[in-house]
DNA sequence: TTTGTTTATTTGTTATAACAAATAACGGAA
DNA sequence: TTCCGTTATTTGTTATAACAAATAAACAAA
């Protein structure tokens, strides 16, 4: 039923060898992935200030480079201004953490779908790989890392399915979660007995493009119920 | 069936009546509209270059400001650096006009079921008005200017669901789309008698989520078919 | 005590110049 | 003429300082 053809994603890094072409980071790219990684890791807690001059010197950059890695995420509504230009963390309404969940369950259930008629088994062990990670974290109560797998199988479902403009639109989206994914395992983390990862990778064994569809899609509905009660405490 | 409630768009501009926060706009900001205005006009073409000192010259800016302009739109992936770091206008790939095109098949086809069950009457007329104007600029074969509508359609078609973040996603997919989407017509319009577009209308207006969702879809897999040939004789 | 006004401080914005790296132009040797 | 190395120029990057606007603080008057 499927064609699986295309090389597992750790081959082509090296695609012609050595000889890749060198990444030349400036300061602000890497002020940029710092930040970036820190908003997806739930390290920034919404409404939190960034002042230029503080966080520059934090960085150990001056200001140009700095506000421009700032203005990046800016750009993406990773963060917002307050009406005096200033950089704060977004806090999520409810509307928009259920838009964003709509959104991806299109992408993400396309990605989902396309994965099980492309995805080479390595990239199906590895997907499995994170999983278990996760089970392990899991019992032993380890949340915070928890949660950080679990974005990670999510992205790297999209990453098998070889979409990259889809993966950069989803990517995006859990960095504007990230801020408030910590509240996943403070309402108590439910144990499903099947987990629905597992009914995903299934799928994508299978080859069944709608099943894997409907199993992240059962995922993204469930996974996030916790949060719906939070956000909307808050307001 | 549906359930129009919503107001129209145009009343919700002035929510609270008068005293709206009075937006400031920096160099930089009008420096990316125009930039980003430009793009999705099509007015700039693959491949062109912008370099730093002589478009912030043209602008009548400084670099600082103008290099922010650019660097959010290249953020977003609407303009890319060459190796050197120099701002360029970017060539879609085949894959990636593909990828794009099931992207705003699967959101614009969202957009669309969503506003045929929120949709107030008043919006679908301003939709019906925007495509009355794109067959007058294809009768007087105006076709720069209907290209330019049809952007305006599937955006205000957007705009009437109400998802906020959804429509930013795709207005980005068309902005990238802008350098190429000029051939539209150089490879000679369909002149399809039910228009698709009189689909999407009619559904909306019978608040028939399903044959709104179908009826954007159409066009959107129809409408692109002489993007496909030109861009792939380019490559 | 409260209100209004002035001053001081904070903070984002822009312009400019020094810097570094890459490309292009030039010139000499084979 | 062709090839290689050197120099000159172009161009992006970063730091710094001057600027402007807004907030906060301090103080005086009612």
């Amino acid at each position: 039923m499927s064609t699986r053809t295309a090389p597992p994603l750790k081959e082509m890094q090296g695609e012609s060898g050595w000889a890749q072409p060198i990444a030349k980071e400036s300061l602000a790219d890497r002020a940029h992935i710092a930040l970036r990684s820190a908003l997806m890791r739930g390290q920034l807690k919404p409404g939190e200030k960034l002042l230029l001059r503080p966080t520059s010197q934090r960085f150990g950059v001056s200001a140009t480079p700095m506000r421009e890695a700032l203005l990046r995420l800016v750009s993406v509504e990773a963060l917002t201004l307050d009406g005096r230009g200033t950089v704060v963390v977004p806090t999520l309404t409810h509307a928009q953490l259920q838009e964003i969940r709509s959104i991806r369950l299109d992408l993400e259930g396309r990605a989902a779908a396309t994965a099980a008629i492309s995805a080479a088994p390595a990239d199906i062990d590895a997907l499995e790989a994170i999983h278990i990670d996760i089970a392990r974290c899991h019992k032993s109560e380890a949340f915070h890392e928890a949660v950080d797998l679990n974005t990670q199988f999510h992205l790297t479902l999209c990453r098998i399915a070889r979409l990259p403009i889809l993966l950069d639109i989803v990517e995006n989206l859990w960095v504007r979660c990230g801020p408030i994914l910590s509240h996943l395992y403070d309402a108590g983390m439910p144990d499903w007995d099947p987990h629905p990862h597992l009914r995903v990778i299934g799928a994508l064994r299978d080859g069944n493009a709608g099943a894997a569809r409907e199993a992240i899609h059962w995922d993204i509905q469930n996974g996030g119920k916790g949060l719906d009660r939070h956000v909307l405490a808050e307001t």
